[in-house]
DNA sequence: CGACGTTTGTCGGTGAAGATGACAAACTGA
DNA sequence: TCAGTTTGTCATCTTCACCGACAAACGTCG
């Protein structure tokens, strides 16, 4: 019943602040309002048996919510229960917005997103596979903005605006550390999108396979699951580690590279200088040419790939079976690092799914510990190639979520 | 400012209880008594400090700690500076004690620790390293903990008891999973230890690599760093991961079983039905193996390769040179996953850190990305082969940490 | 050695926030 | 329409930290 000492992180050595009265108003409005984003609308008597508050402390609380325009409250629907009907508190999703924006390998994609997680308007534009100028890329967003929020309501505020970028994003400064597909290296990405954009909204960057991994904890097939493993796997493999239902993010937010531990010592030469990564052996260049096909042939040469497969053409089963032991065997390894409860396979991995799980799940149960494997389900994920987008609303939530006025008050009318 | 908002686990989306007045004071009480228990004795003034509560406030705080009998105060010692000086709080340590025990891989230790990490007695005794039944186990364990219990203060009270086992436990159910160090499989260590010590104490049980990491992160090297990985070689290799500061345990307790991540796809097999774990490169046996040795030869073995690498002698040079460049690809690999900022390396992989630094570090260099291996730096464990054992200590106080006053109340006079 | 400045504990009052309990409101079903 | 049930509302109480005034205990300086 104690949400400071539950939810408070257990281990802490660090000190940390004291506990005021208004804390306490925050924190339990915050509750409320993740409650709401998660899981949708609620009655006032689903919050009280949900947060053990009294009758009155979940009035006077949804009260101020929707006093703030953060929530709304309607007549439930009759239900057939007896007793005098609970109003049924919902987010306002039409003024309450955050913008994600998605710097993909072959695509560029940017949404509207609602609180309560719903996608008001979104557009995404193919772009070659070629090294793109930063300054390009960022006008190239502002325009799409322009025209996302052009189609917003004129009193919505934005809350915050998520990046999703494919490459190793340093968390501490939403600065681009390196992004081998788009050619970039030392890119102060967060800082440059928030000046070209000029809102007072912060701009929040993170890892693309990260963020696929919060959406999928979020709202995807990993959902209410506390121990996750988000493998992503496109051109390179990266993964999003989520422990306890949190995020691993590593001292400088580089946490999930998983792409790039070796299993292979006498592999072949990887892009990142190392040799025998596991991306040199599942990341689609490896697919593609195990098939006899060019390693650069890039989306469509994978379909072609999948279409030989359904077809039964032996080329493509062989180069499926290949990339599945790989797959298995880092897996497995990972595992056996983390013991999750869930491996949720995105981007190619996820469409490689159905023609690899058998000899995946094999590959893992000869080489994980029965112990770490037990219990463990390998799915594909369930939001495709706009998890990382949907990732990247979640993070520009994360702050309202977390102190629901306090963030508001900064945020203000920031248009 | 806001201790709820601030530790409360950021990203979850998991729905947590409502925060009541009584749940602020527990909460402020326990950031008291965590900062005692972890930087020693602290004047009121440096908590008021280090909590941003008033003077008012944490003078009832510690009014009511002391009259639990968990903290005293005495006047300080003049230092020289103007002003009323400051009564310093320092945690009761001989009254408020947890038991540890450690079932290692050839000896046995049981000890008692006061409030602060205070080792009031110990005892360590060495086992042949062959497989033990439970029962004479735990004999031996009753055994030992009567003998330190008997110097223990009369009016003391037994906060908890904290084991570490050399084997994968289910952290669920405090049960032994597979411990093949010790021929142990599906043991219900925990509940029958607390049977036999017939204590009211709770009895934690956890893996020892966790707990050595646990015990390094608190009062080792890694002391405040808050992203640490711990890797525990011995016979078998474990390692313990430390995110925000706080332990990854995995669904169920097994996480950190580096030991079994697969780094050599056509290496030896290992015991546990896999091949080419990164245990059977880096364990003792390999070591051993490697230096003409047999790989059973257990500690007087490593001992005597030490000495000849210290004389110089070429085979022994050669297996420590081959150690270190698997020591580093396995570490790189969990540098990209984790990005943490320090890894320490105990037991036998403490003791040959001085041997194989360099090229470990080189391997590091050439196998983890540039960002994420930025500054971390790879050190020796400080605690050595007692690091378990501290580790069990501090699990033990965990509850009262989180809890003071609630868990009291359960402990009672448990004696 | 005593007055002064400084720092800190203490105490009464205040305010914020949730709990409690009584009562009214709103629904179902007979 | 009335009983039964569930739930919102309101006044009051309790807990707990904050605030401000005052006193206590130290060093320093004349």
């Amino acid at each position: 019943m104690s949400a400071v000492s539950t939810t408070r992180a257990a281990f802490s050595s660090t000190p940390s602040a004291g506990v005021r009265s208004e804390t306490v108003r925050s924190a339990n409005l915050a509750i409320i309002l993740r409650e709401l984003h998660f899981h949708g609308p609620a009655s006032r008597s689903e919050l009280v048996a949900r947060t053990g508050l009294t009758r009155s402390a979940i009035g006077a609380l949804v009260g101020e919510l929707v006093k703030a325009d953060l929530v709304t409250e309607q007549r439930a629907a009759s239900d057939g229960s007896p007793g005098r009907p609970s109003p049924v508190a919902a987010p306002v999703v039409e003024r309450n917005v955050t913008l994600a924006v998605d710097v993909a390998v072959d695509s560029l994609a940017v949404a509207a997103v609602g609180l309560g997680g719903v996608v008001l308007h979104a557009e995404r534009v193919d772009r070659p596979r070629e090294r793109v100028a930063v300054d390009v890329t960022i006008d190239d967003i502002v325009a799409m903005v322009r025209r996302v929020e052009a189609a917003l309501d004129p009193s919505c505020r934005i809350i915050g605006i998520g990046v999703g970028v494919v490459g190793l994003v340093n968390r501490t400064d939403n600065s681009v550390s390196i992004a081998p597909n788009l050619g970039w290296h030392d890119v102060a990405f967060g800082a440059r999108l928030q000046h070209a954009l000029g809102s007072r909204a912060d701009v929040l960057v993170s890892n693309d396979a990260d963020l696929a991994a919060l959406a999928e904890v979020r709202r995807g097939v990993a959902a209410g699951i506390r121990d996750v493993l988000y493998v992503w796997g496109e051109v390179g493999v990266g993964g999003g580690l989520v422990s306890r239902g949190e995020p691993i993010t590593g001292a400088a937010g580089f946490a999930g590279e998983i792409g790039h531990v070796p299993v292979n010592p006498d592999g072949r030469p990887c892009r990142c200088g190392s040799v025998g990564c596991w991306e040199t052996e599942v990341g689609e260049g490896a697919l593609l040419e195990r098939s006899g096909r060019s390693p650069d042939g890039g989306r469509d040469a994978v379909d072609a790939l999948l279409a030989d497969a359904d077809a039964g053409v032996p080329s493509a089963l062989h180069a499926l079976a290949v990339q599945a032991r790989w797959l298995g065997i880092g897996i497995a390894g990972l595992i056996n690092v983390m013991n999750p409860s869930m491996v949720v396979l995105g981007g190619l991995l996820g469409r490689v799914h159905p023609y690899v799980s058998d000899q995946v799940a094999a590959e893992i149960e000869r080489r994980a510990l029965e112990s770490s494997r037990r219990g463990v389900v390998v799915v594909p994920s369930a939001l495709g190639g706009d998890a990382p987008l949907m990732g990247a609303a979640e993070l520009a939530f994360e702050r309202l979520l977390a102190d629901p006025l306090g963030t508001l008050r900064k945020v203000s009318t920031s248009r």
